[in-house]
DNA sequence: CGGCGCGATTGAATCGTTCCAATTTGCCTT
DNA sequence: AAGGCAAATTGGAACGATTCAATCGCGCCG
């Protein structure tokens, strides 16, 4: 019945075809394609031609019926439209190419309903790996992941339980250094704009930033919340500050990523406000555009790329020895990069 | 002996398992989650409870075997690192989130070579829908894709035979209301950096800019080909004017993006050459760092977002009813966006 | 000259779900 | 009360590849 469909509509080409034309079975069309090694170099030279003919594509879908897992990887980056994320995610692009794994990349926009989305179709899927910066509280699902069989890594962001590998950048760190560069300068009312303050990248450079002002002594945190960190909220944020009573008013802010710092400097700049005379303005990650931006901003420079390559790494190496009892955890160093939205006294 | 194994090792629960724990059979848990008004209210809630208690998560692979089409769609944008496309990809996700499908982003970087392996994968996964603003020569690969089932729309790009579905935005009147103001201003030679030509919209642009320049009569295109279209392209792009005699060297850049303008802004300002008095520069796309650049960006702004999710209704279309006959191409409106960087004259 | 061993090849079972036709259940009509 | 009909449920055959044990050929050794 199958060859007079055949002869009406075009079928697609499967393995029994390709094995037909080869003159051969369909399991050694199989084994040329997997296991090349054990057919004879004729018989793998004519399988690879009746191939070419017939324009023959696999079908992932019984092929990882079969084998029970699905090569690709998975990843949930937190905003897409954040180059640091974009950043991250060629790094790990980099390294899985070389090993012609292919990439899902999902965007939870800081989202924790998108964030599950993108977990249940990792999961439905069965993928070998899954990398992500984590949103919402996801550690449940991400046990169970890998109960299942995916292997996970966290990225910039360590395990509080330390039971999943992880690569982060020394973000408690970075929140000293940044306030201490602010205080040096001579400023004492920080200004610290980002959130939700409930995720981990906030909350450390928060508490660091506050730690630093209360050994200094004479430094002091305002804390403005936003709920995500665009520009958008870098506006809404800086005019958060500006409302405030003149006396209260900080001298410098500390914004949680560069976007949010862009944010804020379009804003004080449009208030009359004079950057860095009045406020000065340091931002987090040192995106390309930090540095062309209207007054150049200082920032704190994460490795985006290294930290995505060495994600990608640790996450192939969970995956090719899943029992290693050994969790990793690597850290990265930031680096302070002082430009004029900070300069001089 | 399935049995035997599951005392040992918990194996990960089945439709069987399922409709054990329910007392139905297999046919109904599978009608239960994908035709629900086949099952009655009882058994339904009877089987929602089975999957809860046993942690249920149907296999995707399995599935799509069966089903013979993956509910997946897969998107290849030209870069991911610019604003541009993850704003595109942004308007793609809103429209498919609220169809509950997954998007499946891969980013060609402009290399051919990537946007095959992509192909690759889409055509094994069997998508049901693909999104590409294409960079090699892959028209065949395109048309094979249709032939197997696999709808296709182009984003940003006319298909040249007409035989694809596209979304686009008038690249023609963009390079042309570009070259105008530049003409207006005064600017009479004026450098168009880009590349590589072979790329649709920049072939577009340039050409747009050429007859705005002829028609106009003393105007005149310098054009300077890159290899791809970033900060650092741009930077080189303008290394390379300034090269040229004194007399050669154009009054005026046309970037042809906003990334490339960025760049050649901040080698012309290195270079102790000022913007816009000595050269001005306008890009494209009005990205929104354009906006916050040291010296504010004059821009080609095109509805990103929009185009976006114009391209994912219009899919959406043709996944419905693939046989439609009719072809269909949106072409939306680009927007001339003056700032600093050509103000005066 | 027969048997042995080894590489190459194959037949048939299998992965977990969906779909179709067929069956059962329960209710309404006359 | 019997027949008919719709709704709910079910058994079993797909989907298309991979895998493993079994078979086939063939050269070589004793």
């Amino acid at each position: 019945m199958l060859n007079r469909v055949n002869l009406l509509v075009m079928a697609v080409a499967q393995v029994r075809d390709v094995a037909a034309l080869a003159g051969v079975s369909p399991a050694t069309v199989s084994n040329a394609l997997n296991h090349p090694a054990k057919v004879s170099p004729a018989t793998l030279a004519r399988i690879q031609a009746a191939i070419d003919e017939l324009g023959y594509i696999r079908n992932d879908a019984a092929r990882q019926l079969r084998a029970g897992t699905n090569h690709a990887i998975g990843m949930i980056v937190l905003d897409i439209a954040n180059p640091f994320f974009t950043d991250v995610a060629r790094g790990v692009e980099d390294v899985l190419i070389a090993e012609s794994r292919p990439l899902i990349l999902g965007n939870s926009a800081q989202e924790p309903s998108r964030e599950t989305s993108y977990l249940d179709l990792f999961e439905q899927q069965r993928m070998s790996g899954v990398l992500i910066t984590p949103v919402g509280d996801v550690m449940d699902r991400l046990r169970r992941l890998r109960d299942r069989g995916t292997s996970v890594v966290l990225v910039d962001r360590m395990s509080r339980a330390k039971e999943f590998s992880s690569v982060s950048i020394d973000d408690k760190m970075g929140g000293r250094i940044a306030t201490e560069h602010l205080l040096e300068i001579g400023r004492r009312r920080i200004g610290f704009i980002g959130g939700p303050a409930g995720l981990a990248q906030v909350k450390t450079r928060l508490a660091a930033a506050r730690t630093a002002a209360e050994k200094h002594g004479s430094g002091e945190i305002v804390f403005v919340e936003t709920e995500t960190m665009n520009a958008q909220a870098g506006r809404w944020g800086a005019e958060q500050l500006l409302e405030l009573p003149r006396k209260q008013r900080p001298d410098a802010v500390f914004a949680a990523n560069d976007l949010v710092a862009l944010g804020v400097l379009q804003a004080l700049t449009l208030a009359g406000v004079r950057v860095p005379d009045d406020i000065a303005i340091i931002g987090y990650d040192d995106i390309e555009f930090a540095a062309s931006a209207a007054i150049p901003l200082s920032s704190v420079r994460q490795p985006a790329q290294q930290l995505g390559s060495a994600a990608a790494t640790l996450l192939l190496d969970v995956i090719a020895d899943p029992a290693g009892s050994t969790v990793k955890h690597t850290t990265l160093k930031p680096e302070l990069v002082v430009r004029r939205s900070t300069a001089g006294a």
